[in-house]
DNA sequence: TATTGTTATACTCTATAACTATA
DNA sequence: TATAGTTATAGAGTATAACAATA
């Protein structure tokens, strides 16, 4: 409209928010009703469930998630108040809080996975070939490395000195 | 974990998440800054200006946006207030609300266009070939119909009677 | 002085249910 | 009876700034 562009690009960044609000839709109802929880607290415990050791720092969890640091220790406080992890000072470093997911949130995230895939197979699978997957998936893989190497928008931007 | 299935595809899934998170939190910010709308109602006030005669109905607005019906009456409310939109009823239909968008609601979404491509082109286009611009373009076009087609699970969804 | 994390607060978005009015 | 939309209200997520403690 103004700085005219390819509208084929234009169209395809559509369609992809558009595809994933509506993924995002699905799942966000399939976790809640399967789990209690809601997608952003299945992916903090996802995160730690895959971890070594089954724990992290409060940054380290934050990475990627894209978060301000005051609603993580939000989220972390619910999931610890709901016994699904724990928090601890890190014996490393002091400052650092370690969160480790109990076994009870482990039994949690088996609860809600096999619902979750079949939600993300129906929707996001079901109308692509193995080779579509294979390409979006090796595209999608660059764009995130590209997206993590950019200056981080969220959690470490936290004072820009102006 | 539990369902195993193709781990590719879970790896697919996760990148594609994470990707669009991060993307969106990018064009949210660039959004708020450069016109002080959040990222929805910039995407409703441009569904408006691409729209015929610049006017939808509530309920047409609200197609592809994933929202409930008080939500979007919210937004329209906020719209509105802000003087980007008009609101009346439909001579067609004395119950359907015409949503219009005024030469200011135009102005608004002109002055953020541009910026806004210039983020989605850094995080999104840089790092892909004209070639995987195209595939992804496709393959998110097929996803999308295909939700689409699925049983809307948002706006439709009003009495689902159990 | 920089970093980790928490707290308090306020704001936005979203969802549910009850309601009005028109088809 | 079904559909279009609004209202009220409550809940969840997010962000900002001020703060304490450790490196």
């Amino acid at each position: 409209m103004a700085d005219a562009l390819e509208p084929e690009q234009l169209d395809t960044y559509f369609a992809l928010m558009e595809s994933v609000s509506l993924l995002h839709h699905a799942v966000e109802q399939q976790v809640r009703a399967a789990g209690e929880l809601s997608y952003i607290q299945f992916q903090l415990l996802a995160r730690l469930a895959d971890a070594p050791d089954r724990q992290l720092t409060m940054t380290a969890l934050a990475d990627g998630v894209v978060y301000s640091r005051s609603g993580l220790t939000h989220q972390a406080g619910l999931l610890e108040k709901a016994g699904l992890v724990t928090r601890a000072t890190s014996p490393d470093d002091q400052r650092a809080t370690l969160v480790t997911i109990t076994q009870a949130g482990l039994d949690r995230v088996a609860a809600i996975l096999p619902g979750h895939v079949d939600v993300v197979r129906d929707l996001l699978f079901d109308p692509l070939s193995k080779e579509d997957l294979d390409v979006l998936g090796g595209i999608m893989g660059r764009v995130r490395d590209h997206m993590r190497a950019q200056p981080p928008r969220s959690v470490s931007t936290r004072k820009r000195r102006t």
